[in-house]
DNA sequence: TCCCCGCATGGTC
DNA sequence: CGACCATGCGGGG
């Protein structure tokens, strides 16, 4: 709508428009009133019927609360609500009452129905009139905004007419609910903007400052049940608490941007909306059917969204709402969500946020340095990210720092998607994740919990601490970490343990070392604190316990049933090896020796023989194999391995909790990077999702693949090495473990598969054993492929992934483990024979844990899709799958 | 020397 | 062509 006139729509201005006017309200013709950077940055905030019309006809109050609302201009047509009985009603009163009819939007209407220029003057005059005329039958037409479709168009901005000292509280209701803290801050922003282009803005700068307080203090009070807007966000100190409920995440872009274009602003709402919304905003949480919901948020958010680009729309299901939103009354609106890059997922520690997004929903920064954020996960942990922006081209890229920890904590990987979303009587942010595997429908929350169920999240020693790991699970923890301050808990752990290098450490480490383990076998790996009694949480059909302390983390062990019909569990001594026979109560440490064997004095000594016989000891571990071997199986089978292996690091990072989803097809597009193609090779997109897309060829010199190939090669070398060395020394069976290369893989895998399946039950002793030295051990991401799995596990993983990234960790909890292995065999084979088959069972003969890993790795099966572990979760031990040793 | 921060670069849309 | 953003890179601590 470029109109003719280069001077500001508003006629009490007069300004010169930029050579990019600001777009100001809809016109009867469906263009947007072309405005002066200082108006429509008034406009923006929701503060022009304050400057503008202050003096003009159409205030009136509310019939309910007698805040003034300017009725007289389309201007503030959101702002309030018609009564039949006559009389106006803010937004906020009219929610609060559930009528929550906004006027009707006429313009969305007009909006797609050009009228002559000639109206476009109506725009305000008539307007105002319209407005200072007695109830108009508005309410009757509401569905507009309801519908979704409609939703986005409208303006939110219209309804603030508010200023933001007076004004707040007329500020629609619907936009302050839509809108959060964030946007406000976004609406600072604009402040800032404004302040340096023309608005006045005083009270932006408090805002900014973080004082600013503003809050709309009616909206959260009176307004929604649930859906309230979340006026502050609560959570930084620093976070200004605008009251006004900036009109929907536009004000970013259409106070930043807009200088230079207004036009996304409108365009690109429609589509997207409707589909995205029905799931997120109207989800059981605000199944209250608020309208105000529907009217705000949703627009808002709509309206944010639509100006996001389709791939950081917000997926959230409704079950995924509720989640986040828990049994509070909050509602939650969804932002947007991301998938994260390798680098956002890497130690870096950075997570770079969609610019339009960043400005839509995020506090306004004017600082490189930014601000400090809170952000909630689902679990109601606390976090707080440094919210910030660098200068890039003239424009800015912002980012969150600090998130690794977070991000750790979920277990989120490259691929996998963070999801932004409000919270809104508090305004607090709240980010969820979803596995790359996962649907979009699924539940976050119970993913998530999945996830923290399954495993512990670290790898690293830091799990060995149970400490540790109950604040991680522990949805009450909150772990806190100073923007600043890169060591979360988490970081610290691993700081403590890796060093400087632990973040990226950690990453590496906690990659490395997957085992998959189903949700029962997880939880067996947990055992309460004596005395302790668990509550048992069903979360998506799986039982788990919780435990108001952090659960201890046990050797892990067999359960079985002995002859008399009575409860015991098998444990191996860590020392030699053998199974030893105990109450199926009793609690293990993480390092369980014979000498620990106190109710059983007989076999309290590791010269003592083993009850178990081999065979029986295979039986016994067989179920645990199966599945490993299963996925060596498939991994053997598995042509072309190269591939699989480049795959592996990408999967490694696709690597998911054990969700029980597969992550088939569909997921593989969720683990795309929206903007790439099929045929790209980088590394989101390498994974090898069931073999869709070219992936990188054998041939392919790609960085990551270059880098797979190269770290590949150092493994194997590795492990040939100490198995030449092994294998001097213990009976070696066969070649060697031969690393899995993925080539090799499929032929003579070295894993014993073939015999192991029931071997595998390495798998399992490895994972609980790991938790001795390997902090690592146990690694608890779930795989977005869940059957497939594993491929995280690659050895190769240990250098895994950015070349730059030091992968010395990882190696070095494999070559902890590969030691160990050595070790293992070395005692198995001088030592008791008895153990020795058991070990081989375990270990799959002579390669040990190495081959289990590799095989794995080699699976490429994860391209398989799901197959298997539909409730399995992934877990990656560590190396220490020999552990014992 | 290593790591981190901030900026720059380059690919993609 | 410009904007966006993922990643790389260099300098400083």
């Amino acid at each position: 709508m470029s109109s003719p006139l280069k001077i500001c729509f508003n006629k009490e201005c007069k300004e010169l428009k930029s050579e990019r006017p600001k777009k100001g309200w809809p016109l009867r013709n469906g263009e947007l009133a072309e405005l002066c950077d200082r108006c429509g940055s008034i406009y923006d905030e929701g503060r022009f019927c304050d400057t503008f019309h202050l003096n003009a006809s159409g205030w009136r109050c509310c019939e309910t609360c007698g805040k003034r609302v300017h009725c007289g201009c389309i201007i503030s047509i959101n702002t309030f609500t018609l009564l039949d009985a006559g009389g106006i009603e803010c937004m906020t009163c009219a929610r609060k009452n559930v009528v929550p009819l906004p006027n009707p939007s006429w313009p969305p209407l007009f909006y797609q129905t050009p009228l002559p220029d000639r109206l476009k003057d109506l725009s305000v005059k008539n307007w105002t009139q319209l407005a200072g005329s007695g109830p108009v039958p508005w309410r009757q037409a509401p569905s507009l905004f309801n519908s979704p479709i409609n939703q986005p168009e409208l303006h939110q901005r219209v309804p603030y007419d508010v200023d933001l000292s007076s004004g707040i509280d007329r500020l629609n209701v619907a936009e302050r609910l839509s809108t959060s803290s964030l946007e406000k801050k976004k609406i600072e922003d604009f402040s800032e903007r404004l302040m340096n282009g023309t608005l006045k803005g005083g009270s932006r700068n408090t805002l900014e400052n973080g004082n600013a307080g503003i809050k709309c203090e009616e909206q959260p009070s009176s307004c929604r049940n649930k859906a309230q807007l979340s006026s502050s966000l609560k959570d930084e100190p620093s976070t200004p608490h605008f009251g006004l409920a900036v009109p929907y995440a536009c004000p970013n872009e259409m106070n930043g941007q807009i200088g230079v274009s207004g036009t996304h602003l409108r365009p690109a709402l429609q589509p997207p909306l409707a589909k995205q919304f029905h799931g997120n905003v109207h989800n059981g949480v605000d199944s209250s059917g608020e309208p105000q919901i529907r009217n705000g948020r949703p627009r808002v958010e709509a309206r944010g969204r639509n100006q996001l680009l389709p791939r950081y729309w917000p997926r959230f299901t409704d079950q995924d709402l509720q989640h986040i939103s828990g049994d509070s009354n909050s509602v939650i609106t969804p932002l947007f969500e991301k998938m994260l890059s390798a680098s956002d997922a890497g130690r870096i520690g950075r997570l770079v946020l969609p610019k339009k997004c960043a400005e839509a929903y995020f506090p306004p920064i004017s600082q490189p340095e930014g601000l400090p954020l809170k952000v909630q996960d689902s679990k109601g942990k606390e976090w707080i990210f440094q919210f910030r922006f660098w200068p890039n081209n003239n424009s800015r890229m912002y980012v969150l720092e600090g998130v690794t920890p977070c991000i750790q904590n979920m277990q989120l990987q490259a691929g996998d998607i963070v999801t932004f979303s409000r919270l809104e009587p508090e305004g607090k942010l709240v980010m969820g994740f979803r596995k790359a595997s996962s649907t979009p429908a699924s539940d976050q929350d119970n993913e998530a919990h999945k996830t923290h169920m399954g495993y512990s999240t670290n790898g690293d020693a830091d799990l060995a601490d149970p400490s540790a790991w109950a604040k991680v699970d522990k949805s009450g923890y909150i772990a806190t970490e100073a923007i600043g301050v890169k060591s979360s808990s988490s970081r610290k752990r691993k700081n403590t343990t890796l060093g400087s290098k632990s973040k990226r450490l950690k990453l590496e480490s906690e990659d490395l070392i997957e085992l998959k383990l189903t949700w029962e076998e997880a939880q067996g790996l947990l055992r309460p604190p004596p005395n302790h009694v668990p509550s048992v949480v069903v979360i998506e059909g799986y039982e788990f316990e919780e435990y108001e302390d952090a659960p201890i983390l046990g050797k892990p062990t067999i359960f079985t049933t002995d002859n008399m019909g009575e409860k015991i569990q098998w444990v191996q001594c860590e020392d030699c090896l053998k199974w030893r026979k105990l109450p199926a109560n009793a609690l293990l440490p993480s390092k369980w020796t014979c000498s620990d064997n106190s109710g059983d004095p007989e076999r309290s000594l590791c010269s003592a023989a083993q009850e178990l016989k081999a065979e029986q000891l295979e039986d016994l571990l067989a179920p645990c194999n199966s599945a490993a071997s299963k996925k060596l199986k498939g991994a053997k089978q598995e042509p072309d391995n190269l591939e699989a292996l480049e795959g592996l690091d990408t999967l490694a990072n696709l690597a998911i909790l054990g969700e029980g989803e597969a992550l088939p097809s569909s997921s593989q597009a969720t683990t795309k990077h929206p903007r790439h193609r099929p045929g790209c090779s980088c590394i989101v997109c390498i994974q090898p999702p069931s073999g869709k897309g070219p992936k990188h060829k054998q041939t392919c010199e790609c960085n990551v693949c270059l880098t797979v190939k190269r770290r590949f090669q150092t493994l194997m070398l590795r492990r040939e090495k100490k198995q030449s060395e092994k294998e001097e020394t213990s009976r070696k069976k066969q070649q060697p473990q031969k690393l899995i290369m993925p080539d090799k893989s499929g032929d003579d895998d070295p894993v014993p598969c073939s015999k192991t399946e029931n071997s595998s039950p390495n798998q399992k002793k490895v994972v609980s054993e790991g938790s001795d030295d390997d902090s690592n051990r146990i690694k608890s991401s779930a795989s977005p492929f869940k059957g497939q799995i594993d491929l995280n596990i690659q050895p190769e993983r240990e250098e895994e992934l950015s070349p730059g990234s030091d992968s010395g960790n990882v190696a070095r909890l494999i070559q902890d483990a590969t030691e160990r292995y050595l070790r293992q065999q070395r005692l198995s084979s001088s030592g008791s024979n008895s153990n020795s088959a058991i070990n081989q069972a375990l270990l799959g003969g002579g390669t040990g844990e190495q081959q289990i890993n590799n095989s794995i790795i080699l699976d490429s099966s994860h391209q398989d899709p799901d197959e298997d572990h539909p409730s399995t979760l992934s877990i990656k031990t560590s190396a220490s799958v020999s552990a014992t040793g």
